[in-house]
DNA sequence: ATTCATTTGTGAAAATTATCACGACTATTT
DNA sequence: AAATAGTCGTGATAATTTTCACAAATGAAT
């Protein structure tokens, strides 16, 4: 779709952005320069100015950059003008807080489904949720593209494979098991163990002494 | 400390690996090739030996890796001989969650203290872990270096304030916001609503083809 | 013993990403 | 109107990371 052209570090730099972006529009600023929204998203100004570039001329010389053009901008890339539905696999305790924190404010994204192992907990709804039992994934993940997944480890496998199954085409895997899925499936893993594991070992091995100037 | 020369990459993914290699011991397995290594994590087998070579020769031509020994390798590089405490900030869904997630297997790294503003929580203990207020932070915080921060984003930048202060030097945020502190405090990000957008983004302008062979 | 299928470790190349540094342009002040 | 301070966009360069591809070594099979 589209033009692929942009790297994928500046794409996963936009969501970021964007955010940024909001709030200073919230906060009725109308101009920013790449020199301020680097500090705020500690980004590095010149890298800013090169990500935005690849989306064309967006900003004016010795002005900076329109926040709400920006915006606006941003808004139709990151397809922000039309909802997206996930759904959440596996409603423990993570998966509840995933219920509970509001992905609305200024974002297009939510979570209009939730399935469950436990029978008790279908028919139920957290944070305005409603929750299925898993067995109904075939009759409830009509149309929805996207999924968090939030079940145990020893569960994810077989639960992928049935996501695979109903046409989801990206997983958000929050298990710390490395699923596998076919080619056309998109996977992105966020492992909570290995993030605090890898901390420590920064910590330990690579003393800070100067990040930027 | 030590040889900073492994590369940043390389490092964020040893803690992958030492897991992957503690579960292949328990089922029992003694030897391992890169490219067995390679479709269980999902990196590739050529980057496996590159990222195990800055360690010397690990492994054995025509042979592979001795697990048990590449295990104990790993075991004192990631320092898990010895145990770090993590103090959890914030005891909301997501912090409660964390409270609950078990790091406890395979891992030396134990959430030993958590921290609220509400006074009705502290007191409590939640997957046995005690709970005290934020305000005794300066009182529970003797010798714990790390902090994962769990707190709505409103309170982030105060509430790494004051974390600074007690002398903090490593903080897993959670929060969406980018909190400023001083340069000798490494802090790694987590933001859950950027990863989801980026999912979707990736998934609607990527479309994915052929990843590996 | 010899052959053969494996597999490491790594030089070299490729790909990706980040940063420097400056010309060109803008707004503001004097 | 001229001078000044600020800022973008980008060519060029540097830094980092990944991947290719193969010699050397190993173990198993015949």
């Amino acid at each position: 779709m589209e033009q692929s052209k942009i790297p994928q570090a500046t794409a996963k730099r936009l969501p970021l952005y964007y955010r940024f972006l909001n709030n200073l529009n919230q906060q009725g600023k109308n101009r920013v320069s790449s020199k301020e929204l680097s500090e705020a998203v500690k980004v590095d100004s010149a890298t800013i100015r090169r990500d935005f570039s690849y989306f064309g001329a967006l900003g004016k010389k010795g002005y900076g950059y329109n926040v709400e053009y920006l915006l606006g901008f941003f808004r139709s890339t990151l397809d922000q003008h039309e909802t997206t539905e996930v759904a959440l696999i596996g409603v423990g305790n993570l998966g509840t807080a995933f219920l509970n924190y509001s992905f609305l404010k200024n974002n297009n994204i939510r979570i209009t489904k939730g399935f469950d192992a436990n029978p008790e907990k279908a028919g139920t709804n957290i944070g305005g949720v409603p929750i299925y039992h898993i067995d109904e994934l075939h009759e409830k993940l009509e149309g929805i593209r996207v999924a968090i997944l939030t079940v145990p480890a020893t569960e994810a496998e077989s639960i992928t494979e049935k996501l695979v199954n109903e046409g989801i085409e990206g997983i958000l895997n929050f298990t710390p098991a490395r699923i596998s899925v076919p080619e056309h499936i998109r996977v992105h893993h966020i492992d909570l163990a290995v993030e605090l594991q890898s901390l420590v070992y920064f910590l330990k091995h690579y003393p800070l002494d100067s990040k930027k100037k």
